[in-house]
DNA sequence: ATTATCTATAGATCTATAGATAATGC
DNA sequence: ATTATCTATAGATCTATAGATAATGC
């Protein structure tokens, strides 16, 4: 019957009830962005042009919300990290590709990185979102003979502090090439990682897939 | 005359003021550790023990309380770094050293530390506390010929990243055993700053000073 | 006498809900 | 007929201050 059926097609009601989820989920981002979490809730209905009452349809309260964009992010990420290292069979050259394109990433959509950098290292023990990514990447380059290291947990953690860190420095200096920024880290990163200074370099100047179009965000 | 005097001893009247506000920020602290800043004025005077009215001797608004709070905890960790390098002359040494120090510090006061990393990778673009030091730490190693990196403020946000993953992992296990996960972390960073793995690991395994005693925080 | 603390409270703000309105489904 | 949205509001909570109390200085 209907009401078992979980995957009927969204009817236009539910694609209503949808848009005024994300709305309200964009305008708690814009306010993650600038690390103001102490905006009424009142204050993010009208920035998502909202109804107030509207908001308890959709969330039960302000840090039910939070949470709700930061995975948002989360997952939109995730879908640019696999997007960009499809195609790529070296373990070692995926985890370099997708470090790369994340300093690029910044430049392209600045706010919902400082989402990222507002959620801090936290995002690195999360057991979803980027960090299990990252975590089987570092694996399997382990056990390829790529990478030197004597724990992958441990890679993690300072691969994905050293993004941070990349991010940070790009949202801070506009001016930046984030390009050379992102690909100058990414090689002392690898380097740490066991790699050669010239077999690094070498990785870290190959060409790179486009850009995943992400102008919907 | 006595108005202008800036070093006046410090009265009874000055140490009982100091020890409220050291109450305050104290409290600030804890709730900072947490993330839990959606907190009233009246919790934080409660969890102080302080009256509410107090508070606005002190500080105009919660958020001047927090950075307050923040900078407290930078100040502590400037001194505690301050204190461990003194004595070492080889920058390599000295940068070893402080990273070391830091990973074994997180199981020394944990709830300082995790006020740090809710500050998250902020602490590294701040313009006091723990990034002028690391930066002059790295461009002396450069210097020295020790390091071998194109830009010292990127070696800044890889590394200082880094530390706050190290930070963050070791908040998250409390089994492990943090000399040991911190001593390879840092030797793994000397490899991406251009050392040799061996004179990386020698680097991370000679003896460490002391810890300060930081029992008053 | 001076200064910081405390308690009490007025007014502002915020949350959660009730009930009305508008949009969609059938 | 159903569902989500909107507006309005009661009650709770929070902030900032006034005035009283306690501690210290001289």
């Amino acid at each position: 019957m209907s009401t078992e059926a979980a995957a009927e097609r969204p009817t236009r009601l539910d694609r209503r009830k949808e848009r005024t989820r994300a709305a309200l989920i964009s305008a708690a981002c814009e306010f993650l962005a600038h690390g103001r979490t102490a905006v009424s809730i009142q204050q993010i209905t009208d920035a998502a042009d909202v109804g107030f009452g509207s908001f308890y349809n959709h969330f039960d309260s302000k840090e039910a919300l939070f949470e709700a964009a930061v995975e948002s992010v989360l997952d939109v990420y995730v879908a640019f990290r696999d997007e960009v290292v499809a195609g790529y069979e070296d373990p070692a050259e995926v985890f370099a590709v997708s470090f790369r394109m994340t300093g690029r990433l910044q430049r392209q959509i600045p706010e919902m990185v400082r989402v990222l950098l507002n959620e801090g290292t936290r995002v690195l023990t999360r057991d979803k979102g980027l960090a299990p990514r990252a975590m089987h990447d570092i694996e399997a380059a382990i056990s390829a003979g790529r990478f030197d290291i004597e724990s992958a947990r441990l890679g993690l953690m300072a691969a994905g502090g050293a993004l941070l860190g990349l991010l940070q420095l790009l949202d801070a200096e506009p001016d930046l090439d984030a390009g050379e920024v992102a690909d100058l880290m990414t090689a002392r990163v690898l380097q740490g990682f066991g790699m050669s200074k010239e077999d690094a370099d070498d990785l870290c100047s190959r060409d790179l897939p486009a850009q995943p179009d992400l102008s919907q965000f």
